[in-house]
Order: C-alpha cells, then sequence, then structure tokens
DNA sequence: TTATTGTTGATTGTCGACAATAATGCAATA
DNA sequence: TATTGCATTATTGTCGACAATCAACAATAA
C-alpha cells in the first residue's frame, strides 16, 4: 500500500475520538497515565489542536472499558482498582488463558509451535540482559499472540479488555522487574506443554502461569 | 429516600449521554432494535429532546462496548453477529458459566439455595402458562443472579457484557419460547448440583446447559 | 481561632451552527 | 435499458459558545 492510499484509508476510516481514545489508553499502558490520575479536556484540548467534542466521546469510550471513571461535573480519573478487585481481575484471566490453552493445544500446528519457541527465544534475551523496557511488552505480546492462535476472535477480544485493565495495577514508572526468571521457566514450560498437545495439561500450566503472577505482583506491591 | 432526594440523586449522578446509552441498550434488550438497524442522530434528538452531543456520546460507549458499530460518515448501525461468531461467543459464556458454578459452590448458603429455588419456581409458573414474556428476563434473572453470588464483581461485569451482546443473536419481535421445557429441567438439575456443593460437578452442569442452549438455538435460527 | 457564608475562577454539560461527506434523484448519453 | 454525471438533500464530524456546577479562597461572625 503506497503511502498515499494509507493516509487515504485513515481518513475515511479513522475518527478524532478514535485516535485520541488510542493515545489515551497507550498513555495508560506506558504507564504514563496511573490510576487516579485526572484527565482534563482542555488539556487534550490543546494537545491535540481538537475541539472538546471527540475528547469527550474518547472518554466515553474509556469508561464503558472501565478504564476511567466519570464524575459528572468533576472530571476524568484514570480508575483505581483495589486489591480484591486485582484478586477477581487475576481469577478472571486465570480461566481466559486457561481455556486458550485448552482450546489451542489439540489444534497447534508445527509452525506455531515454532513461533512460540522464537517469542521464548526473543524473552530469554531481554531478561537476560535485563532489559525490562523490552521484556515487558514481548511477554504481552507472547500471551496475546497465544490466545489470538485460539482463532477465537471474540475470547481474545475479551481477553485483551481483561489485560488492559491490568495496565492500571502498574504505578508510575514502575520498573516491573520482578520475577522475570521464575516468569520465563514458565514459558518455557508452557511451550514445552503445547508440545503435548494434551488439553488438560496445558490449561493448568497457563493457569499457575497466572496464578504464580498473581503471587509475584502482590509480593510486589506490598512492600 | 425521600421522591425529592432520590431526584436530586439523579440529577447529580446521571448525564444525559448515560439516560441515552441505557435506553438504547434497554431497546436492543426488548428486541426492539436488532441487528443491522440504523441509529440516526436526529432521531433520537428528537426522541430524547436534547442535542446531539450526548446522543454521540453514547453511540462512543455502545461502540467500546460493541454493541453498535460506528461506520464514519456513514452512520452507526446494530451490530450484525456472524455464526461463527455466535459459537464463540456461547464458548466464552460456557466458560463464565462454569467458572461461577465452580466458584460458588462450595460456598454457597442455605439462604442462596433456598433463593435459587425461589426463581425456579417462578420460572416453572411462567413456563406452564407459556408467558415467554416473563419467562425470558426471569431466565437471564435467574443466571445473573447465580453469577452475582459468587461475590466476583469483575467476572459478573464480564459475564454481562457477553449476555448483552447475545441480545444482538435476536431478531426483532422474536418470540423465544424454544425449548422452554428442557431447559428448565436444566435449571433444576443446576440447583440439585449446587446442593452437593462439588464444585466440578456444578461447573459441569452448567457448562453443559450453556452448550445445549447454544444448541437449541441453533436448531431454531437455521429453520 | 473556627465555622460559616459569599465570591471568584476553573471545569464540565449541553447546545446550535457550520463544514465535510455520503446518499439520492434525475437528466443526459450510449 | 443501463450507465454516467451532476445537483440536491440528508447526515455526520467538528467546532465555539453559553449555562451549570464545582473547588478554592476570602470575608464575616461567633
Amino acid at each position: 500500500m503506497t503511502a498515499t492510499s494509507s493516509q487515504l484509508e485513515i481518513l475515511r476510516t479513522r475518527s478524532v475520538a478514535d485516535l485520541v481514545r488510542q493515545e489515551i489508553l497507550d498513555l495508560i499502558k506506558a504507564g504514563e497515565l496511573v490510576a487516579g490520575d485526572k484527565l482534563n479536556e482542555l488539556a487534550f484540548v490543546k494537545r491535540f489542536g481538537v475541539s472538546r467534542a471527540p475528547i469527550r466521546e474518547a472518554f466515553r469510550a474509556l469508561e464503558e472499558a472501565d478504564l476511567v471513571k466519570l464524575e459528572k461535573n468533576r472530571g476524568v480519573y484514570v480508575r483505581e482498582i483495589t486489591e480484591p478487585e486485582a484478586h477477581e481481575l487475576y481469577e478472571l484471566r486465570a480461566v481466559l488463558d486457561e481455556t486458550a490453552g485448552r482450546l489451542l493445544a489439540p489444534h497447534i500446528s508445527q509452525d506455531q509451535l515454532a513461533e512460540l519457541e522464537d517469542w521464548l527465544t526473543r524473552l530469554a534475551m531481554a531478561a537476560s540482559r535485563g532489559d525490562m523496557a523490552r521484556y515487558f511488552p514481548l511477554n504481552i505480546g507472547f500471551h496475546d499472540r497465544l490466545v489470538e492462535m485460539t482463532g477465537n476472535a471474540t475470547l481474545l477480544e475479551f481477553y485483551r479488555k481483561v489485560v488492559d485493565r491490568m495496565h492500571l495495577l502498574r504505578r508510575r514508572n514502575f520498573s516491573v522487574d520482578y520475577g522475570s526468571e521464575a516468569s520465563q521457566a514458565e514459558h518455557r514450560a508452557i511451550v514445552e506443554a503445547f508440545a503435548t498437545r494434551d488439553p488438560v495439561h496445558v490449561g493448568a500450566i497457563m493457569r499457575t502461569h497466572v496464578t504464580n503472577g498473581y503471587r509475584r505482583l502482590t509480593s510486589v506491591l506490598q512492600r
């Protein structure tokens, strides 16, 4: 696709509200916006050089996704997640990951197994260097791809909603370098499990990985 | 709470966009808006006597929930769900219901069991009369309450998103009277299973109920 | 000093208007 | 008859403005 036609495509399909929504979501994912932060409309108006209408539409979308909270006449705030809610989120994510494992295991192809191995390699490289700025998105990408491989787009959609919300657990510029070695070992276990193609086994391994992730998170947050 | 203070509460917390979003969602749930229908902004402006801004915000929220589709410069349409997507949705719902069963089974109280029995009675009354206008919402209420009883608000939230989307499978004014007897027998089986407090057993029964529901749906849609 | 009551500035909720785009109807042409 | 081109109409995307509300501070009185 040429540069011009891709720009035409953007113009034809994307609205300002869309782009603003995406931008804010990226800010949350990058940890530049964290739970409790206020989203001032005029600030975004200046930032993007647009009017308030599309900004407000973007806020509404993010509210429906439960990433921000609209308090009438008071403003928009990045949502805060309580400790019990974090537990609920991880419980849900465990179920979705386990399901992905069960669905994918019996049908995974050689190519897909090879791709997962490739992810492992890249994860290992980043981990060995202690390069958490790379490890973090790779980790998310690995799991995302795994769910995508199931071919169940609806499962993927809801999985992503859960993962997006988990970003709210991070503090600003919080370096997530806790337990990457343990996490890496579990990733390897996951890929090895897929090689057996046993749905129940894979599901159990994936569930455990999420549960352990929750343990690692809480152990970090509590000190 | 007095009438005045409750009105004050509404004024203080609900925005027009909120109400419009709720209203449209109700229209979808009631089958008055069905997949493919166009949502004209000016029509809603006249209907609610408000400006376009809050209407558009409501549309954005519904788009994020994937209940409608915004096509730039063309309009907003109630989303259409393909057959494979319906299957994906039921797969997801099966997982969530099974999870609810597993979570609730070990901790369900006598009071809660009694409440479920009460739902069964009401369902049976509506079913025996062939009163589908009552049976349908009771059926949804029964399952919703069941998930709510788990105490996992996040699970409930995502469960509701799935159920809301399932409304898009209905045709306009489509009387859902298929297999209510079979469905009723399964509801009874669910409550009986809860009495055993065995998580795996309850989970399996609930999963089966959803799977059978999908079979009943497809058998109806295909003729 | 402390509590209460204006007052002011900032921010949000809603509205009407204009520009941009798409859909429609109709005539002209092959 | 089918198709193309054009003008008209309808609809959406965005904007700026005004009204309503809130938060912070100053002024007043106990």
